[in-house]
DNA sequence: CTTCAAAAGTGAAGTGACTTCAGTTATTGA
DNA sequence: TCAATAACTGAAGTCACTTCACTTTTGAAG
């Protein structure tokens, strides 16, 4: 299970996510940094960089299987408490400020609002667990297949984060309004 | 207003945007056409394309401005009919095939469907719409910025373009879905 | 009609992300 | 120990997109 091999490959895997990162905090910029000094400074080659992330911005969401898997657990493990509630409380949890220079701290935030590359990269992680969403109220509805009701929700909760536009925003007030939309509808 | 630059220039614009939707209908996907041969076949210059089109993915849109102007009017001049009902009705107007070979074509939706690079670029553009539609139901409602409720309903509305996954998806079961959760909620 | 600045167009050379491939090295399990 | 397998490699390529110095076309002022 946790041989040398695969050790070594976390190792590297998390080695090339660092060099990312810092590189693009020292250069305060996603596009002031190449994947070829990604790969030089972890110390492997570009085409080995390439076997453990699709693309470059996949090296600066290196977690997004974790959100998923509590965004999925959020659903599946919140007892008897309505489905709405634990959706919000998971909202705001998970848009509370952690550490300063990891991910999701506010310096890695700014980095990804800065970039368009970074923040579309964003949306289509949520868009992709939108359908784990979609499959995890799906079965708690117990449906065969995700419904369009049930797609629909899953879209306009992974939509939140994308309706933040910039730092300036009142993200609270934002979240909030989408879900008394989902609570009773559009007031008027 | 019709001099002959603009007539040239407009005319050089068209024969690009034919020359890639005639291309990759050919072909049967985004994917394999260049730019290169887009240009080829309106008898251009890769630059010269690029001077017209700000990306590959620009060209499958010509028309995206005249989108925007036409929910934005849906809106402001709608008469004495309800907001959602408007924009309801804009919903299903815009989803209506037009002719066959021809943008918003059923083969035009089919193309961008089938491919991830054109059906992000959409979604894209209906973000982009979504400030105007914002900006114009803020004023419907006499407020001097858009609201968080005000913001989530233009967020909520453009995004359902993107809650299409694939060309095997229900389009207008997923566009009532949403209405239903606008007009009184997600059910339960 | 001439002149001239701006706009449209051009080809070539470059950048950077991403892929492909044939091959080397390291790890593992039998 | 040995063979299968996985990590890793460098080089060469593809393609979208940019930049630049340049020519041609156009519109309009003198």
């Amino acid at each position: 299970m946790t041989g040398r091999r695969e050790r070594k490959k976390a190792a590297t895997r998390q080695s090339l996510a660092d060099a990312a990162l810092g590189l693009a905090l020292e250069r305060g910029g996603y596009d002031q940094v190449t994947v070829a000094e990604i790969a030089d400074r972890a110390d492997v080659s570009v085409t080995t960089l390439f076997t453990h992330f699709p693309s470059k911005e996949a090296l600066f969401f290196d977690q997004d299987a974790s959100v998923e898997a509590a965004l999925v657990a959020a659903v599946r493990d919140r007892g008897d408490i309505p489905l709405l509630d634990a959706l919000a409380a998971f909202a705001e949890r998970n848009s509370r400020p952690v550490h300063q220079e990891s991910p999701r701290g506010p310096s890695f935030r700014r980095l990804v609002e800065e970039s368009p590359a970074l923040r579309e990269y964003a949306a289509r992680m949520w868009a992709r667990h939108e359908q784990a969403l979609a499959a995890a109220i799906a079965e708690d509805r117990g449906e065969a297949a995700p419904s369009p009701s049930t797609r629909a929700l899953a879209h306009v909760f992974c939509g939140i984060p994308g309706l933040v536009q910039g730092p300036d925003d009142d993200a609270a007030a934002l979240r909030e309004a989408t879900f008394a939309i989902l609570r009773s509808g559009w007031p008027l």
